[in-house]
DNA sequence: TACGTAATTAAGCAAATACTTAAATACGGA
DNA sequence: TCCGTATTTAAGTATTTGCTTAATTACGTA
């Protein structure tokens, strides 16, 4: 682990290397919040799940569970990371939990769903 | 693991649930491709190393350790799997390589940059 | 109160991830 | 050809992730 600027190379701009350091320092907090937003995404289970929040505006564990084939348990602990980043609410009807995007919170989604359905059209 | 409809709500909705899987099951080449874009980015390291790569043009990995403060393995390491997902090319000059965006494959990066100054701005 | 369903939490485990150090490869120059 | 630098590859390891099964909590109803 090297701290200080080691690269020897002729052409190495060593004013541009501290340009950049600056740089990711004066935005290290909103990498950790972009990072956090994308790790939650870059799960096919959970891509799935808030593309599919989108669509149907609410939905409980138990149709997850049953719309991706998996236990209630596994969709649970998904729900939970994703509600622990900020991006869905929860309300409660009797026994049923419904989920919902949090809309505020996921401007950077709908670029991705637009991305996906792209994908979709040009594939 | 339950492979049917066992959702037994009086609310549910079987027809929803339905659509619900042949959409997603219709998308599933869109998703793979997007969750493997979105996991690549979701990394803290590799999401300031695109960051880098779109601000600078092009960058080798002796550069990157430099700035990211890291070891060149562990930068190489994550320099194949950015090239891996064919996010990235390559160009050599003598003993050093020139990694550079693939502009081609990269316009939803571009929303997640423009999102992370957009953070900036408003923390 | 006791029971059944929806959902979460806890504990355990296999697989994936992200580093480390050491060895190998690629290139240019003496 | 031999040496030094840039880079990658390989092997090893600690941490994280994502499921599983079992237990627990929350709620509505008989």
């Amino acid at each position: 682990m090297k701290l200080e600027i080691t690269c020897t190379r002729a052409e190495a701009n060593h004013k541009q290397l501290q340009t950049c350091m600056e740089t990711l320092h004066e935005m290290e907090g909103s990498f950790q919040k972009m990072t956090k937003l994308l790790s939650i995404a870059g799960s096919d289970v959970r891509l799935k799940i808030l593309y599919l929040l989108n669509l149907e505006n609410e939905l409980c564990p138990c149709d997850l569970a049953d719309i991706l084939k998996m236990s209630m348990p596994a969709i649970s602990q998904h729900m939970r990371k994703i509600k622990d980043a900020g991006i869905i609410n929860s309300r409660r009807d009797g026994q049923t939990l419904y989920y919902s995007l949090n809309r505020d919170e996921t401007e950077i989604f709908s670029s991705i769903f637009k991305s996906i359905e792209l994908i979709r059209k040009t594939a």
